[in-house]
DNA sequence: TACGAACTGAACATAATATAACATTATGCC
DNA sequence: GGCATAATGTTATATTATGTTCAGTTCGTA
């Protein structure tokens, strides 16, 4: 039974709070703390742990090293994230050492991001999302470049004729791109039209251009179009994705990665 | 029954301070608190998670978290901090509602973004700076451009033409420019070349230019001169300052300011 | 190495809350 | 005053967070 006050996100923020102060914290300690059951810590801290604010172990949790951190996702990111983190790892497959990628906003890039850094990639990321941004500043193997742009309000993201003029000035052996929808016939949709312009621009100066969405995207639409099917060359996806769609995919010559 | 837009205008302020006090804040509570029903609050909340400024979670709000670029310029950043606010004060007086600036990177330039806040100047930034960027994101009256670019592995701040190449197609009436060493001779200096040619271009394309410096970096140089005192229009620096210095600033047509 | 205690994760139950659609009532404007 | 509009209330249905139990695992220790 959710407590009417108990504000889930505020004591996840406070036990990383605690956690930046003191070095480790058990589960039974911020139970008493807080004063929920065991498996809400339990959960809580699986949770903080998918977002790298912490590190678990057995009986508690530790400190993890990089504070950054953002809450602003969490909710979208907890859906399917198993599924996206498959995505991301697959999608991160396709680079090799060396080559250029642009990253698009979004929860499943975010995971390709990161499945990057876990490979040990060496490679140029070129991103318009802060998120992904604050993700790779610092890493050892990564050249980081960020599109310029104006910030969203809601998302910290870049968009706008600034963010598509850097882009055109560049390119990519890869353009990773998130989806709000995709249609056998129509292609993949954006949520915005400012956003699906990025988008566009970043598959235009790729060579390759693979979507990665899982299995909730296939077959709705989203608001915008920015790529016609015939631009995609891959989509990485999860494995309940609807297989007429698929097949229709691949009649259309898109190499279609089911993880 | 609706209350006057007014009041419903009213009650999301007054929502957004309690929240920038307190952790969290519950449905229900609010709800309470204001005399109306919860799915009142709730769309409430929804309007305000839109323009960015709270983050709506099961039950409730909690503050808006930003993202942060942790590293290590902290201790920099404390050093002369009292100076530094002041100088911030004072540049930011010079920008009004509606005009466009550019920030550098730095810690006092910092500053005169927190000051900008503070003051609640309604302004577009365009800066090169991860800090100053996520100080500033979500911030209601600000409009919020990021100069693209590769981003620095020690400080997270963007150089490079990808910069150069933006700011050239920005103009600005003020540029902020921080400074490792000012020289009445031969101007301000940064600390590196890269990060000198993005001052210069921000200079080149602003009306003013303001350069701001605590009296710790007058009559020194630094590695790389970016901008000739011919075309500093304004220094902002501390009561500190040498006579001599100023004095000799001032000769060349600088307006100088002393905080 | 073997034992018990502590911990974990999954599955389920449940109460609180969210959402969407519709109803209601003030308000501003002509 | 009457009408369109916007703000708010209401209700039914869908989600979600949390608690509970239990079988399996890990840990410290004898």
């Amino acid at each position: 039974m959710p407590r009417s006050a108990a504000q889930a996100v505020a004591r996840r923020r406070e036990l990383v709070n605690i956690l930046a102060r003191r070095q480790s914290l058990s589960i039974a300690d911020a139970a008493g703390r807080f004063g929920v059951n065991g498996m809400t810590i339990r959960r809580d801290m699986k949770m903080l742990q998918d977002s790298g604010a912490v590190l678990r172990c057995y009986g508690g949790a530790v400190a993890a090293q990089r504070i950054t951190f953002e809450f602003a996702f969490d909710e979208r990111r907890r859906s399917r994230l198993a599924e996206k983190r498959r995505i991301g790892r697959a999608a991160a497959g396709l680079i090799g050492d060396g080559q250029t990628a642009f990253l698009d906003t979004g929860t499943t890039t975010l995971e390709v991001a990161r499945a990057i850094v876990a490979r040990g990639i060496a490679c140029r990321i070129a991103t318009s999302s802060l998120v992904i941004a604050s993700e790779l500043w610092g890493r050892e193997q990564i050249e980081l470049v960020l599109l310029g742009g104006q910030v969203r309000r809601g998302s910290p993201d870049l968009v706008g004729p600034g963010t598509e003029l850097m882009l055109d000035k560049l390119s990519a052996d890869f353009a990773f791109l998130g989806s709000e929808g995709l249609d056998v016939a129509r292609g993949s949709f954006a949520d915005d039209p400012l956003a699906a312009q990025v988008a566009g621009h970043m598959a235009a100066n790729a060579k390759k251009t693979v979507v990665v969405a899982d299995h909730s995207k296939l077959g709705k639409v989203g608001s915008v179009q920015y790529l016609p099917v015939g631009d995609m060359d891959v989509l990485v996806t999860d494995k309940a994705a609807p297989a007429e769609i698929v097949a229709a995919l691949r009649r259309n010559k898109v190499k279609v990665v089911v993880v």
